[in-house]
DNA sequence: TCTGGGGTCCTAGGACCC
DNA sequence: TCTGGGGTCCTAGGACCC
């Protein structure tokens, strides 16, 4: 048996944790540059509010109800989550941190316990210790745990507990569940599947296999297996390396000269390869991308990326933002106006496989790696870790033309010393 | 005026090998 | 008229997730 256990509107909930005077008040969270609405409390959702609506849309809506608007504050949201994981993580032999705000839990050994009893405890522990409110939904299959988790959270009479246990609980689930909201079933394939007049969970188990094989390839085949009761997907608890890392953000203003944006891709790089010396990886591709704005009908639209090779695997934040510069210098267009970059990091490999002296002609490369450049990123990190994040860093790397808008931010009360000194009784 | 950010996996088809 | 069989690697594009 595996457990879902999934935060409820968890960006909200965070910022209602520290704001105890919201509870049962519409909150609202939104997205980087306070663009789209990405997490809604359920006054929210009551009241009419759409996720992924664009703040400017519902700005009426959201003053005529009074709701509490906040800018996104992932260091808050990161610090919650781990706390949340961490608590899970003494509930059950193993965990998988799924999201920021879900993860499964193997349930297998539990077989003396009341499961539906140990749910509750759960969510009771979360509550308890971190103030966020979970749904638990329990089923044999990771699909069918989604599905359980999902009708915890729709039905109030279940207080925020599910368990799929019998032939007849995991069918009469199915059939109360329609193909779209399937983990793994989105848009296209649900557009696919009505047209078939496939259009509960139920029918899909039932469907033709060689049909499904077909059209929903592999990935449809094992969503319609888990259905059915027959675990395909597994535990994960090692994350896997990552392959690629990205960095990109809207301006909260236009941009529209290179110096400018020089600024942004080299913050965006370094922020790169922070995370890449994170992950012990290096990376040998390097891509940068600077859109204009893809809402604007005009013919000045712009959308250009490039990708190049590094002379050879590296983390190194001098190196990379140097490559960046060289990327966009050929990509820039002057006359467009800019809303939007970013930069890629991929062919990524572990840091511990790579021995240096990789050149076939070493005495043609100047610019291998060196143990000066290592102990230099060691210490640029160590300080930031100590002193916090951008203390210090590159020259090149600027916020000051781009920056996006950040007007509803809170504070960041679990993790910077001076916003707990807001904390007010 | 104003519209997010960061990922993965799978398939098909082309180019190439013997 | 007749024209083999079995592979790998790479990329673009499409689907999905949070």
């Amino acid at each position: 048996m595996f457990a879902l256990v999934d935060c409820n509107n968890f960006y909200a909930s965070c910022e209602r944790t520290f704001r105890p005077e919201l509870r049962l008040q519409p909150v609202v969270v939104l997205s980087n540059n306070d663009g789209c609405i990405i997490a809604r409390s359920e006054e929210a959702k009551a009241i009419g509010i759409k996720m992924g609506a664009p703040e400017f849309k519902c700005r009426d809506l959201l003053k005529k109800h009074d709701v509490s608007v906040f800018s996104s504050n992932y260091a808050l949201y990161g610090d919650m989550s781990s706390r949340v994981m961490r608590l899970l993580g003494k509930l059950a032999p193993e965990i998988e941190v799924y999201s920021i705000d879900e993860a499964f839990l193997d349930m297998s050994s539990f077989t003396r316990f009341d499961l539906k009893d140990y749910a509750r405890h759960i969510r009771q522990t979360i509550r308890q210790h971190t103030g966020i409110p979970v749904c638990v939904g329990i089923a044999p299959t990771k699909t069918l745990a989604k599905i359980a988790n999902r009708l915890a959270k729709k039905n109030p009479e279940y207080q925020g507990v599910c368990v799929l246990k019998t032939h007849e609980e995991i069918y009469s689930a199915l059939e109360r569940t329609t193909v779209e909201d399937i983990w793994g079933i989105g848009r296209q394939w649900s557009k696919l599947l009505q047209a078939k007049r496939i259009a509960t969970a139920a029918d899909l188990a039932t469907a033709s296999a060689p049909w499904v094989r077909r059209h929903l390839h592999i990935v449809g085949a094992r969503i319609q297996a888990e259905l059915q009761g027959t675990s395909c997907l597994e535990m994960e608890m090692v994350r896997p390396a990552k392959q690629s890392i990205c960095t990109s953000r809207s301006f909260g203003r236009s941009v529209t000269t290179l110096a400018e944006l020089q600024q942004a891709v080299a913050t965006f790089a370094g922020k790169c390869a922070v995370k890449l010396r994170k992950e012990n990886a290096l990376a040998s591709m390097l891509t940068v991308f600077i859109a204009t704005n893809p809402f604007d009908e005009s013919a000045n639209r712009y959308w250009g990326t490039r990708t190049a090779a590094l002379p050879y695997p590296t983390h190194d934040s001098i190196k990379i933002l140097s490559a960046a510069e060289t990327i966009l210098a050929g990509i820039f267009q002057d006359g467009k106006i800019y809303k939007k970059a970013g930069v890629i990091v991929s062919a990524m490999v572990p840091k511990a496989s790579y021995s240096t002296t990789l050149s076939l002609f070493p005495e043609e490369e100047p610019d291998e790696p060196n143990q000066r450049d290592t102990t230099l990123m060691q210490a640029m990190d160590a300080i930031n870790q100590r002193y916090g994040r951008g203390t210090l860093h590159l020259a090149s790397e600027n916020t000051e033309s781009w920056k996006p808008t950040q007007d509803h931010l809170s504070p960041s009360r679990t993790t910077n010393w001076n916003d707990i000194l807001e904390v007010k009784v």
